[in-house]
DNA sequence: CCGGCGCCCTAACACAGGTTATTTTCAGCC
DNA sequence: GGCTGAAAATAACCTGTGTTAGGGCGCCGG
């Protein structure tokens, strides 16, 4: 990858015109890249950062930690997503953002990536779409969350995240880095750890999905779509 | 009420400035109300509108549903709330929109409302704004279905949409209109119909809320909202 | 004034998923 | 090459929530 913003345009390309000037606009507003170690936190909850980070390398989630410690994660972001555009619009993060893997990340101040969106229509309108492509992803999760067993649910986000690899040049053939952890998945999906295991033990049990060393194949992508309802529809308005 | 943005006017407000000549600008662009009664699809699932859809009064929600049929609603809007801005930016609706009461709604065609949002910088902060409020509380939901009980999740629905209600002038001292079916209530919270009536039994039982012919009273605000371990936060970016 | 039909409510039982506790595996490392 | 610590796996038991199958109440239309 020669620039920091590479993934992020190849995805917007599969969508809008981004013309080149634009993108050198982008381009020299990011900082240089930063690294983060698996398990560091990135941003912190509650805080109030003037500056939007782009994800070059690794993956993020970002983690709500409720009153009674209980965790949940609400989001997973891979190369070429934006990890808080929002926080353009937001005084103050509703969660901390935390490196899951070793993780390259270049960050935009507030001030000028606002410059860019106002001098750029295409960067006004793509900016828009991020944010409203992450309000679908967030609302396929609540789906998830609320009416899929847990076996549907981790079907449905291996699936998601499979798609979104390969839309960024991520996948090889049917496999993608996962390096979570089963209680870190566990967050994600809600559930206990324990039953987090049952559930993975279940998928490869049937064939579906390989897992080990961080790296998921999956060997049977129809079945895994039909049980998990996938529908790209969301990822790809 | 004398316009039809008032409330969303009432609610911004309270976070940015609105110059009167931006607002004017807006209401220009608004089409005349329209009326759906209780139970009237207003945007079917997978639709293409060319046009964005503003609360005045009465409750919508958005709904999925699932090749299996299950249904789950991913988000519940009030007067005041612009029900999909996104469509501005995504070319298909991943989700119906249903008026859960009678309601009236008023609509501005997309070309317009990007010229607005171009002409008046108020206007493209408070969409960005409004887009990622909108996501926070997607959030909020993602950790209520993933990491609480179903007791608790009631709960947090019930101090967010009163500190909703309020933010827009339709709240009576701890009182609001709630007029949903427990159908429809366990369609928000994942849940079977048994056991949602089973949840509602159980906070009343405990005085904490009254519920009856479409309307909440909230009892005792401080046992719900640490039984939901609700802050508002997240409402008030 | 009497159906009919939503909607609310209940009961009994089944099961997905949670809890607690222990064991096994495995990668790093002195 | 045997420690160590984190992650994965397993076991036994418990509980929240789903399922199926009703009953009853209240409002609207005839």
């Amino acid at each position: 990858m020669h620039s920091s913003i590479d993934r992020l345009l190849r995805k917007l390309r599969l969508r809008w015109e981004i013309p080149p000037d634009a993108a050198a606009a982008l381009e020299s507003v990011m900082q240089p890249p930063r690294r983060y170690a698996r398990g560091e936190e990135m941003i912190a909850q509650f805080a109030k950062p003037n500056e939007s980070t782009l994800m070059v390398a690794g993956v993020a989630g970002r983690l709500v930690t409720l009153e009674d410690g209980a965790e949940q994660v609400t989001a997973l972001h891979i190369a070429g997503d934006f990890v808080d555009l929002h926080s353009l619009y937001l005084r103050r993060q509703d969660h901390s953002v935390v490196a899951l893997d070793d993780c390259v990340v270049a960050t935009a101040p507030h001030g000028p990536l606002a410059e860019v969106a106002t001098n750029y229509p295409a960067w006004a309108l793509a900016f828009g779409y991020l944010l409203a492509w992450d309000a679908a992803v967030h609302r396929r999760w609540i789906v998830m969350l609320g009416r899929q067993t847990a076996r549907a649910a981790f079907a449905h986000l291996i699936c998601e995240l499979w798609t979104r690899n390969r839309d960024v040049g991520l996948a090889e053939g049917p496999a993608f880095d996962l390096p979570l952890t089963q209680v870190e998945l566990a967050n994600v999906l809600g559930l206990s750890t324990v039953h987090a295991n049952r559930v993975v033990q279940s998928l490869r049990a049937e064939g579906l999905i390989r897992w080990r060393s961080a790296r998921v194949e999956i060997l049977d992508w129809d079945r895994l779509a039909a049980l998990a309802q996938f529908d790209t529809a969301y990822l790809q308005h």
